[in-house]
DNA sequence: CTGAAAGCGCTAACAC
DNA sequence: GTGTTAGCGCTTTCAG
């Protein structure tokens, strides 16, 4: 039952095994005969390197750390097939954490992904991050790290993100032509550039348009159902006025309209609502929302892209990348 | 910047490389003090073991692989957190691989996984698959597997599934209990066990309240949103009467009141609806959907210290260990 | 073109 | 209690 090794197919041929490992290499100084030998006779005896001695002897793990907030929601399954889908065929493994919007666990995650030796990770932060100290030392080092979707602005290294900025200009602008009037944004974390590029893409375009924007039409909320929920509460019990709304993520802004549907306000009749990130659930909500398709899979490709191309070389140029989505016009913004 | 390793703290201790070792694991044949003096160099020299040493050493890799069929559901991911939550502690790491409902891709990822010598592999089974040889061969050779949630009978291994049976029966028998005359079940694939329990429950529920069940009750669907919809427009189609579906899994359940709500069917009042493994669909879709909530959690916990236990001794008995749920009554399968 | 030998970092058996 | 030695499986000089 153990598992044949290049000694044994080398004493099972009469060679030195550091032959039969040229040989099973490819390598040039070898011939042709011996080559196919040891190829044979590896085949015959179900030959499987171990790939902990190569590991060892090049001191590279081949695996990559992929950290995470959550992946509950869709979207970053999704990224990690794009991740996986480019690493895997290269022979990489890939190591999936999540931190569960946690920041510190997020930082344990991080060192102890370090400390196995990962040979990069690839990150999109917590909403809650703070302290980047750790991170931002190894990226320094030249250590391979590749940001994508959720980054930080304050640490230098290649990232992959989407057009948030332009998006949300364009969703916004979307309700402005439907002939909403006040819109509301529902906001999350400024730490998280994503967070920012949409707000500051809403603002932009009300500006464009020469509205007035009230300081109270930006809610500070969050990523998840819940926070959308509480905010809505929130807005309906201080009696702002509006009649639309653009959530920062589609996960917001559909606890938002679940909260105006349960007080009975029509969307998109008397709201119009709008998300952004396009999840399952927006088409399953009735009425089904208006949203931004990402390019999910396109993502994490890339940010794997990125990653090899730092483990390969030793080029470290803090590149971004930005992509873009489709807008999805349905029911919620839409008046009847 | 390189790391530094026990030599480098023995050299520096003048003393000999095993002995750091030795202390590093604290084993018996060591005096406190030298053990101390050790411990703080290592401190000092920001000491982390490289675990490609020990992995070769022990040719043990201390990763352990999962099979899941997809990650965009929320199911899986949750029970991959139970998983980590045990495995990580250990010092394990998780090598999460998705087979996409697709039967080669499983067996590529199985043999794969098996090839990179991962100490075992946690797998719950794709709708299609048909041949096991694989995973069978060398789960009878000896090799650390458990199956979780879609498991099959022909492989004798260690098991971790929820009680289908009896869930499903409580189901049939919420909808007989509200008053539901002639109920459709969408069911799917008789090669998971899972699939076949909850068929089960639901006819042996009839039959225990003397209820005639007709074959064409019994529709073949699938797992996804999109089976449950086809499967829906067929029976539309096809003229077959019913006011009640209990369907195999939420997504399938959900794409069927899709349909459903297209053809302006009231749920629950023309056609009541059950789902099974509650999902976060299930509460976002109207009305929302009696469902069952399933433990993923302790599932994954329970996959977990299975195969720890397999792992640390030699004993392999297959066992199956049966999880309870909660039953989630909410407004499709109550007449208003 | 091939073999011998060293070494990656670690643990463990065996001396002393 | 500590040092010496060997070896896990592999790649990579360095001779020949």
């Amino acid at each position: 039952m153990k598992h044949v090794s290049i000694k044994d197919i080398a004493r099972e041929l009469g060679i030195a095994h550091s032959t039969v490992s040229r040989a099973l290499n490819d390598k040039y100084d070898i011939s042709k005969a011996t080559r196919e030998k040891v190829l044979k006779k590896a085949e015959e005896m179900g030959y499987h390197p171990n790939p902990m001695g190569k590991k060892l002897q090049q001191s590279k793990s081949y695996n990559i750390g992929i950290v995470i907030p959550e992946f509950r929601n869709a979207f970053f399954p999704d990224v990690i097939l794009g991740i996986q889908e480019v690493l895997l065929e290269k022979g990489y493994q890939v190591l999936i954490m999540q931190s569960n919007e946690n920041a510190d666990t997020e930082l344990q995650i991080v060192q102890n992904l370090y400390d196995n030796m990962v040979d990069g990770i690839i990150i999109s932060f917590t909403e809650k991050t703070k302290s980047v100290k750790f991170v931002n030392s190894i990226a320094k080092a030249g250590f391979p790290i590749i940001q994508f979707n959720r980054v930080m602005d304050s640490i230098k290294t290649s990232k992959v993100v989407f057009d948030d900025y332009t998006w949300a200009m364009l969703c916004t602008e979307h309700l402005i032509n439907q002939g909403y009037k006040r819109i509301l944004h529902f906001a999350s974390s400024q730490k998280i550039s994503l967070c920012k590029l949409r707000e500051k893409g809403f603002v932009d375009a009300l500006k464009k348009h020469n509205i007035t924007l009230d300081k109270e039409q930006i809610i500070e909320s969050g990523l998840s159902i819940e926070d959308g929920m509480a905010s809505m509460e929130k807005v309906l019990k201080s009696g702002i006025k509006f009649d639309a709304v653009f959530g920062v993520t589609d996960t917001t802004t559909i606890g938002a309209m679940m909260v105006l549907k349960k007080h009975q306000i029509n969307i998109p009749n008397d709201v119009g609502v709008v998300g952004f990130s396009e999840s399952r659930l927006s088409s399953v909500i009735e009425p089904s929302l208006t949203t931004v398709k990402q390019p999910t899979f396109e993502m994490g490709q890339a940010a794997a892209k990125l990653i090899l191309q730092e483990i390969e070389t030793e080029i470290r140029v803090a590149q971004t990348i930005t992509l873009g989505g489709v807008f999805k016009v349905k029911e919620s913004s839409v008046r009847l």
